[in-house]
RNA sequence: GGUCUGGUAGUUCAGUUGGUUAGAAUACCUGCCUGUCACGCAGGGGGUCGCGGGUUCGAGUCCCGUCCAGACCGCCA
């Protein structure tokens, strides 16, 4: 047996057992007279004593020549200390040890294994597997475990089944990239890594399984973000003879169960609102509603005088900024910079500031009076002290950089409770997206999303303007998941697909499989697929996925620990019958 | 594909208008230390200033190229 507890658990209590320990070595603190070692595991520390006078000569000098990081088992006796450390749970004994062993030495790693670690992200990445040594990393993953199981739990006490689905699937042009894979049995053919296990899931419930759920790889070749990874892992979900109202509650029933469980905060019922009033709002379809700072659209009441830059404009709109009359003249240009940078891309910005004693002082008092200014505030509701922020222009370029503003300010100016969780759910997505690079309308959601069913002759008319029975679920301004009522109708999918561009020939190439299984009795079905990495970090309190990973990609896409990607050999290359038009 | 920031000791960083032998902290090694727990004290070793080229009497510092990393935009049905 290697150890009889965990460097976590010993307490007073235990005192004078014998016990036996394994672990890492923390740190060593060598006293001349006396060496205590910070022995840590999984679960605790618990302090180790060498004494010159209780502890045999070979033994302590033993212990004199441990660097961190050695793996050791010692056995020795819990006793009280005669000076106690409150500060972890063991702090009131320490063992003193009457057998050492040294299960293996250790190079000094190349960076602090502690809280405030030394190492920098590149370094970490490369020794992830130390890098997991720390607290820190280590709490979040067991975290991760933690709220991974609390879902599997729930979806199981709700007759949800969990069922595998393919990794080595059919690649398909829609949406982001896929990742290929070769196919040496079939040379010249790939098959590529899932997106999501969209398809599947739908054939399952034309298999008759009902309720569906899977945690799941899914992997997307495209640039990675602090929220971004090429491979990312969904909860993903499907439920028969169900609409979109089923589908909401049910999950909306399993965040709350996650917020009670994990935060311990009971949260009312989601507000819903459209994606039309998420964007006219609040300029995005993930809105952060934590704080107000609403959208006021100024077009009635500021194109009425001879100020062009609005006259001309497609839309103009305000947000209120709490207390930002105290802006001085220089923060208030700042903020002007700031939305001229090319990312933001504003021409320019017209601020009012809502004096103490209810008169108005802006940067367009030459064209607007009192009045006008006093309505504009009452749109955007700014009262006095408050600053109004105005932009106008192209009605999507315009929100969209209001909309950053307004995530700008709340940060600058601490609106944001980090311990508050307000999530909500987007509802009535567009069916359909322009690009404007293919000049073609592809699907906002995916192809196989219903649209709404009483909007569908619109689908000839005024495509852009039909409605789908989409919605996503968003926290803190994070989209965290969405889905669908899906399409289980041919015809209807056949349709949806014309308008996408496909001919019927390509959409039998594709989609064949699934328009097949719908000649044999699918069920009304809808879904939701909610990404694990980025829900555990919002409810841990985090931006970034990358330490909920326990081996995450780079910025590049690059493991650089294992450093993959890498090349194949020649040999490798000629069994897949694969050439390089690149140098190998 | 693009923009920005960075790359100097094992590590995190400082390094002025180009100018003597490139520094600090920490880690590491040695010695001392009768209760440490961010232990303390004394001493020591440790550098291809990412790489290549250029300007200059002289480059960590300026210029060009390149590689790597990070943030963001595009992209992410």
């Amino acid at each position: 047996m290697y150890r009889t507890h965990n460097c976590g658990e010993l307490r007073l209590s235990d005192s004078n057992t014998k016990v036996t320990l394994c672990g890492w070595v923390q740190k060593s603190r060598d006293k001349g007279f006396m060496v205590w070692i910070d022995l840590r595991d999984r679960y605790g520390i618990t302090q180790l004593i060498f004494d010159e006078q209780r502890s045999s000569k070979e033994l302590f000098n033993k212990a004199k020549s441990i660097g961190r990081e050695f793996v050791i088992q010692v056995s020795g006796e819990v006793i009280e200390r005669s000076s106690k450390n409150s500060n972890i749970p063991t702090g009131d004994v320490e063992i003193l040890v009457s057998d050492l062993k040294i299960l293996n030495i250790s190079k000094t790693p190349p960076f602090t294994i502690e809280n405030k670690t030394d190492g920098g992200e590149e370094l970490r990445m490369k020794y992830r597997y130390l890098d997991i040594r720390r607290e820190k990393i280590k709490n979040k993953l067991i975290f991760r475990h933690t709220v991974s199981s609390e879902i599997r739990n729930y979806l199981s006490s709700k007759d949800f089944i969990d069922v595998e689905t393919p990794y080595l699937i059919k690649s398909t042009p829609e949406g982001a990239r896929d990742f290929v894979v070769p196919s040496r049995m079939n040379s010249g053919e790939f098959y590529a890594l899932p997106q999501s296990p969209q398809t599947f899931k739908q054939l399952l419930m034309v298999g008759g399984l009902d309720r569906y759920f899977q945690i799941v790889k899914c992997f997307r070749d495209e640039d990675l973000r602090a929220d971004r990874q090429p491979e990312f892992t969904q909860i993903d979900c499907e439920m028969s003879f169900v609409n979109q109202e089923d589908i909401l509650n049910t999950f909306e029933g399993l965040t709350k169960h996650l917020l009670k469980t994990i935060k311990g905060l009971d949260i009312d019922k989601f507000p819903r609102i459209t994606y039309d009033e998420a964007i006219s709002k609040y300029g995005s379809d993930k809105p952060d509603i934590r704080f107000g700072m609403e959208f006021g659209e100024l077009n009635s009441v500021s194109q009425h005088k001879d100020f062009n830059v609005f006259n001309s404009a497609e839309l103009v709109v305000g947000i209120s900024v709490p207390g930002g009359n105290t802006f001085t003249r220089k923060e208030i240009d700042k903020h002007v910079d700031w939305v001229k940078r090319p990312q933001i891309g504003a021409l320019g910005m017209i601020y009012v500031r809502c004096n103490e004693d209810g008169t108005f002082k802006s940067s367009v008092d030459k064209f607007y009076d009192q009045k006008d200014l006093g309505n504009w505030a009452k749109i955007t509701k700014a009262n006095k002290g408050d600053l109004i922020f105005i932009l106008s222009g192209d009605k999507n370029k315009v929100r969209t950089q209001l909309s950053t503003l307004r995530l700008e300010l709340a940060q600058n100016l601490n609106l944001r409770n980090p311990e508050e969780f307000a999530p909500l759910w987007v509802t009535d997505f567009p069916l359909l997206e322009w690009d404007e690079e293919s000049k073609k309308f592809h699907a906002m959601h995916h192809p196989f999303t219903s649209p709404k069913l009483d909007q569908i002759d619109l689908l000839k008319s005024k495509p852009e303007e039909v409605k789908a029975n989409a919605y996503d679920l968003v926290i803190n301004g994070n989209e965290i998941g969405g889905g669908s009522i899906r399409i289980h109708d041919k015809n209807i999918q056949s349709l949806m697909l014309k308008h996408l561009g496909f001919s019927d020939e390509q959409a039998k190439e594709q989609f064949g499989f699934l328009m097949n299984a719908f000649e044999y009795g699918a069920p009304p079905h809808g879904g939701i697929a909610l990404g694990l990495d980025r829900l555990v970090a919002i409810l841990d309190g985090e931006e970034s996925i990358k330490d909920y990973i326990a081996f995450p990609k780079n910025n590049s896409g690059k493991d650089v620990m294992i450093n993959a990607p890498s090349k194949l050999s020649k040999e490798q290359l000629d069994e897949l019958s694969l050439a390089l038009t690149i140098k190998n």
